[in-house]
DNA sequence: TGTACATCAGTGAACGCGCGTTCACTGATGTAC
DNA sequence: TGTACATCAGTGAACGCGCGTTCACTGATGTAC
């Protein structure tokens, strides 16, 4: 049964906040459309009264996720407004963000994935990690009043390489020291 | 058709290493039994008499995947022994690595993945992380006398954080920035 | 403002297909004597 | 060393299942008058 032009709007908007946490969670091959409908209340037919195909919606789904990473950020920097930068580190480099893959950083959740999917995927991304490099590179110029590009893109490195590795090791001891590896050198190259 | 011992534990081993590649091009479920071997020049039908199931399977060709980059690592500095470490960050941090996904490090190709796996896939990840490190740690003890765990552990984050990065980008321009800068901050914390 | 009709978001079944896994069978290999 | 038999790696078809996608249908919404 047909449904109102903003309702129809609104599902579609939960359809891919829906997708942008079950796809970080099960990758974009680990789940199908019947469960990524249902997960947004509907079923597995309207979808492609919303999408093109599947791989629209991991398009959509990527940029909304990699929006949602920038929103977290912020959350993290209205803990600490006087040291955004710190704030930032350490949530991302933490035992609780390597824990929630479905709510935590998409290119931890979907890098490798995202490297293999089409140029829509890719765009999303990329122009997701312009804007993190953006705010970081705004954060490291509060720090140390430098303006550095580079810096930015090598502690982006870094914080997303340790949570990567944090999260394939079945050992949390050695988890946990590559987030401190991590929060060690990152600190020292926003000082240097 | 019966075949020898000898035949039969050839055909496992090259079942393993098409299937460390085929992951590593395509992901976990990217790629199905048929293909996998196929590639190793036999049916399907043949799979169950060498491996428990397809997961059994991930997780060997991720050992087997994690012990070829060991080999890789070594191969680069054969080219330049008296700087063992600056050849394997100018090999890890190049456009090339960055566009060969099949043969490159499978933490960064296979890693969102290895997260969403059973902790035997886990396991064999781990393992070649912690040869990894060693490696690592060696090359940095010969480069500044200093023994220290966790500036090897901040610079594989740091490496496999940038070619993660690096693939996520259509811009190739950006992708070389990020293996720059990665270049830059992993040269100064071994100074360091 | 009220009525008649066209639109279209959503439903649920169906499509062909490839998946991981199982199985009866084959025939060369390995073993027992 | 030669023969008879048991073993079992590999074959190819089949299993049930879930996948992405399509489609006829429904009925409330939106539009035209």
């Amino acid at each position: 049964m047909r449904v109102s032009r903003t309702q129809a709007a609104e599902n579609r908007e939960t359809v891919i906040n829906v997708a942008s946490r079950l796809f970080r969670e099960r990758g974009f091959d680990g789940i199908g459309l019947k469960d990524l409908m249902k997960g947004a209340g509907l079923t597995q037919g309207a979808f492609y009264k919303q999408f093109e195909s599947k791989e629209d919606l991991a398009a959509q789904a990527s940029k909304r996720a990699m929006e949602s990473a920038t929103h977290r950020w912020s959350d993290a920097t209205a803990a600490n407004p006087e040291n955004p930068l710190e704030a930032v580190i350490s949530f991302y480099l933490s035992m609780g963000h390597r824990g929630e893959r479905m709510d935590g950083c998409p290119i931890v959740a979907l890098g490798s994935d995202a490297a293999r999917q089409g140029q829509d995927v890719k765009a999303s991304f990329e122009a997701g990690i312009n804007e993190h490099l953006e705010i970081l590179g705004r954060f490291i110029a509060e720090a140390n009043g430098e303006q550095s590009n580079s810096k930015a893109m090598a502690i982006l490195s870094t914080m997303v390489g340790a949570v990567l590795l944090s999260r394939v090791v079945n050992d949390h001891d050695l988890a946990q020291a590559f987030l401190d590896a991590a929060t060690g050198q990152v600190r020292e190259a926003v000082a240097a």
